[in-house]
Order: structure tokens, then sequence, then C-alpha cells
DNA sequence: TAAAAAATCACCCAAACGGGGTATTCTGCG
DNA sequence: CGCAGAATACCCCGTTTGGGTGATTTTTTA
């Protein structure tokens, strides 16, 4: 582990809700080992000021909120990073939906926070990033355990032709199928006797050219299904 | 957001080393809003203790080391989720490869603790697990965003390297299973009687911590099995 | 060579499955 | 409006599976 050689840890704050901002700089002040850098309202402002910034004062860590007018902070993350790769970015938030933590991950940012985190852990979090770390809000990081857990639900394509001319009432179950769940188990989830759940898998056997799970399983997963 | 009603949060801690074990329910007996309910050395022990636990006893939230003698965290949590789905798990770990993270995921663990982690965190993410969030130690978080990232190189082995520590015997019946075939079509095929491919196929369930069929086909095709 | 790991076979039992029916809504489409 | 196709729910029955337990033999390896 490093710890802090006395050096400032600068720190850039892309913003566009003015109370929420000047309230981050303001409390951002009281910990020495920070040094806030740079403070922009948007994207177009942040992403010009920094290219034109002399080297001494550019930031090691942005923290950037999501929702911002005109460029977004994923496409201003994006922007940044390919010019500063070496820049780390904390998205900022209020929203948790699957989209936006996906394309912010995959634009590379590495921190994920809440705009209800305390300002402690925020400072924390810019440490950690800043030490090859991943700061994520627990409650985001539960979706990201799930595209870990289920990672082709998130690399689907929009519009999919539904091969086999699976009903979606079909299809859905066949996702609980491959997901090995039991006929039970699926009725639960989507509210359905299990009889009918079983009718469906028989349905979808017929369809499939299959008699059993495995086979199901194993077609729908080469098809690209689930 | 939930405060706290005033009721105790039931916590279980299942760890080998002494020293630790006895720190950290020392330590936790200073959060009045927490109560540890239940602790053992190893995995063995705490499935077993909790199985006959009366309801009013059982734990919400599992402390969980996974370097055990004997049964791992990993297995330990996989057995754990079957009988008791809604008992959430953090893992507890000195290690941060990937390996071990992957698997932990999938056996449905949801907080991943370094554990070198401060107290106050600690106490933090058993409150934050069991409002449905996921606490991650930024270190590992970093490496969960990889697996979001580039899920291909956690679903697919390199080359040819056999995952699961599956015997070459297990991996050809694993093959047939992928196709579909029934224990005695399986049997016929290798030459065994179906008894033995039987218990094949339950170790191979044990080593690829599944329970059926479906779920073993899915996980097989994932990892570039077939 | 002795201990450990893998492979083999066997039985019991409860749960789940697959295949064959039947029948009543619901719904989109011509 | 009418009707085909979907979706829903249910039953019977034999087969298969999953899980637990126990055992012997072969192979690997320490």
């Amino acid at each position: 582990m490093d710890s802090d050689q006395s050096k400032l840890l600068k720190v850039s704050i892309v913003e566009d809700h003015d109370i929420f901002r000047k309230r981050l700089v303001e409390l951002l002040q009281f910990y020495p080992e920070l040094e806030v850098v740079l403070v922009a309202e948007s994207a177009e402002s942040f992403l010009q000021k920094i290219k034109r910034n002399d080297l001494e004062q550019q930031p090691e860590v942005v923290l950037m909120d999501i929702e911002l007018p005109g460029i977004s902070g994923i496409e201003a993350t994006f922007q940044l990073k390919q010019d500063f790769p070496g820049v780390e970015v904390i998205m900022f938030t209020v929203f948790e939906d699957d989209e936006r933590i996906f394309e912010s991950i995959n634009v590379g940012a590495s921190g994920y926070l809440l705009k209800d985190t305390a300002i402690e852990e925020v400072v924390n979090s810019i440490k950690e990033i800043h030490n090859g770390g991943s700061p994520i809000s627990p409650s985001i990081a539960k979706k990201v355990l799930d595209m870990v857990k289920n990672p082709e639900a998130f690399h689907a394509a929009p519009q999919q032709e539904i091969p086999f001319d699976l009903s979606p009432a079909e299809l859905k179950i066949l996702q609980h199928v491959v997901d090995g769940k039991t006929n039970k188990q699926i009725a639960e989830d989507v509210f359905l006797s299990p009889w009918t759940v079983k009718t469906h898998i028989k349905n979808i056997y017929k369809k499939m050219h299959v008699n059993s799970r495995a086979a199901a399983v194993k077609m729908a997963l080469r098809r690209n299904l689930a």
C-alpha cells in the first residue's frame, strides 16, 4: 500500500447543478490533501478547459455528473479518456439504471457514486480510485454483479428476431430454463401456475425439436437466446 | 430509504482464524443495532448449526471467510443459498484473484470485502447488504468492472484449460450431458454403469456449483467446454 | 511404498421431468 | 364479427433426476 506522500491530489468537478457543485467544492476544501483544480458546469466547458490547461494543473481524478445538459457525462468521459487516459473518473448520479451504469463502465469510468454519498465517503473514493481501486456505491454494485452473473442480457441487441417462432411468453420461460430453474421456480417468477409453465415448455420443445432441458439450453445458447 | 426500525440485525461469522474471529465478534458487539447470532470456525460446523437453529435465531447476513480448511467459503455459500436463499453473504478475504471473485458472485454472495476493511466499514456494509445493496471493496470492484468490460475472458478459458478441476472422465461425461443425453444413454456410450455416470455427474455438480443439468450445460457452454 | 485421489458400482427415496391428453379465456387480425 | 393462435390451467403416468450413503478397485503422487 502506498500512503499519501504529502502530494496534493488534484480533483476536478463537472456538475451543472449550482448548489450541489458549490457545496461540493466547499466541502472538499476542508481536505488539505486534495486540491480542486478545475470546476465546470458543463461537459463542453470542461473538455475545453482541460485541453488548454497547463500540465501542472491537470486533474488526476474527475467527479463527473452523468446527467448534464448537452453532452452527457458518459460522452464527456469517453472523450476525456481519449486524450487523457490516465485521468480517473468517478461518475456521480442520482439514477441507478442498468443502461447508464453499463455505459459508464464501458466508457472507462472506474468509480460510481450516488449523489447522496457522504462527503467523507467521496473523499475516500477519490483516494481509492487514485490507488487503482474502483469505489462503487453498494446499490449500484448490486447491478454490476448482476451484469457479471448474466452478461448476455447487457449485450443483447435492441431488436433481435425470435428464432424457432417462439412466442414472447415462451421465450421468457426459455430464459428461465436456461438459468437452471425448475418449473415451480419459473412459475413463481412469472406468476403463472406450474402447469402452464409446463405446457409452455412442452411447446418450446416441439418448436425447438428437443426433448430435454439440457438440449434446450444448448440450443438456446448456441442461437444466442438468453 | 428505510432507516433502522430498532430491530436487531442478526449477523453470523464464519472464520477459521482464531484471533481475527474473536476480534471481529468483540468489535461488532459495540454496535447495538447488530446481534451476532452464530459464530463458526468452519464451513462444516456453520452449515450444521444453521440447519438446526430455530428460526428466530437465523442470521440475516453472514460474514464468510473464503479461505477455510475443508469446505471453502464459496462452497459453503453455495450450500447455504440452497436452503436459505434469503440470507445475504459478504465474502471476507485477503486475496483478490479473479477466479475466486467470479465464483463468489456466481454462488450468490452479494458483498466482497478485504480483511483489512475498517470495522465501521464492515458494519456499514452489513447494513447496506441488508438493504439490497452490494458493498464491495474498491480494489475488488476494479476487477468486477473488468469482468463487465470483458466478459469473454471470464467465461472462456484462454486455451484448453480445464475449468473447475474436472477430471478427464468427468469432462467427457459433461460433454454428453451438454448433448442432452440421459444418464442411461451416457452409460451406454462410455461403457460404464448408469450408477457410475450418476456419481460422476454428482461430482461434476459439486465442482461447478450447480444442481441441475440445465445449469451445468449453461456453465459448460459459457466456459467453452463442448 | 504408503497415502491420496480418481474411478467404479450400488441402493433408496423424493422430487422433478416429459409426454399424452382436455379445456377455458384472451387477443389480434382479417 | 369471427376465428385462429396464444396463453392459461389441469390430470395421469412412467421415467429421470438429484441427493444421500456406502463400498471396492485403480491410479497418481508425494
